[in-house]
DNA sequence: CTAAACTCGTGCGTATACACACGGTTTTTA
DNA sequence: TAAAAACCGTGTGTATACGCACGAGTTTAG
């Protein structure tokens, strides 16, 4: 029973037991867990671009710009034109945006509390430590592993 | 800094980064990630029935029956009919899914290396079982939550 | 033993997650 | 400064993830 080859399975166990709670916790506003995170990641910076928003979540740009799309025709975020970059947006939580995004932070800290309800505060530290190591182990390796991106063309 | 507070994003990370990376590596063999997850579970347990599969993956029925459908079209799996339960369809690897989780599992011990990398040995056992109680407190919380259909009434 | 309640798999709809190619824009290079 | 390279957002395609409603089969209640 290594628990090395437990690893990937409990951690993929613990982020659905998370996403699945938060989806059903977040409907009743109308929001999804991963719209949750977006809107938390535009509280803290504001006027990001799509790319510099995609980086912090993290997720895909193609990805963020599907959410956006979404987000914006339900008036909760705006994108506007870069002020330098003609290529980039902009983009930033409206007041509504920013009114649901504490609405559900508020509702949400019945799940955080739940998480840690079986771990003392000693744990906790000593969990998001671990995952934050874990995180950037396999984020250096795949950036190493990709980084022959390149545009043939 | 509250570190209850940053739990849910690193978990979060961490999950995603180690999706994105079990993907690309993967892919060489032409299996996903959570396909990947299937194989090795009906390796564990043949001739479950797709529910079964489904609670240990952990995931959706629907969701293990639209994997199914791909597996089963590229011979990785076969579906027959339950001997007692006319409902049901069991599910078990052909030889060839047999030989392909292996290979892909081999394959994969490159990444959980890379995830215990910057851990010792204790931390990792540490890790496995704080997630492990993380997840029990989240999924005891929504079956209490939506398990008040059965027994008590 | 029959009707209601429950369970299984199916199929559809919405939202991620990411790859990839494309067109437009900026930055770098020669 | 003109060409090349790099970068940004868009749009499409595939694979999850899950809810929900449905039909068929099974278990339970009366």
């Amino acid at each position: 029973m290594e628990t090395r080859e437990r690893l990937p399975l409990e951690l993929r166990a613990a982020y659905l037991a998370l996403h699945r709670r938060s989806d059903i916790e977040f409907a009743k506003f109308g929001v999804t867990a991963d719209q949750f995170v977006l809107l938390a990641t535009l509280a803290r910076g504001q006027a990001l671009t799509q790319r510099e928003l995609a980086a912090r979540m993290p997720s895909d740009p193609s990805t963020v710009r599907a959410m956006l799309v979404l987000l914006e025709e339900r008036g909760l975020v705006s994108r506007n034109t870069h002020p330098t970059d003609g290529r980039a947006r902009t983009v930033a939580l409206t007041a509504l945006g920013l009114r649901k995004f504490r609405q559900v932070f508020k509702a949400g800290q019945a799940i955080r509390d739940e998480m840690v309800s079986s771990l003392t505060a000693e744990e906790t530290r000593s969990l998001v430590k671990l995952l934050r190591r874990v995180t950037q182990s396999l984020t250096d390796a795949t950036i190493v592993g990709a980084g022959s991106t390149s545009n043939i063309h």
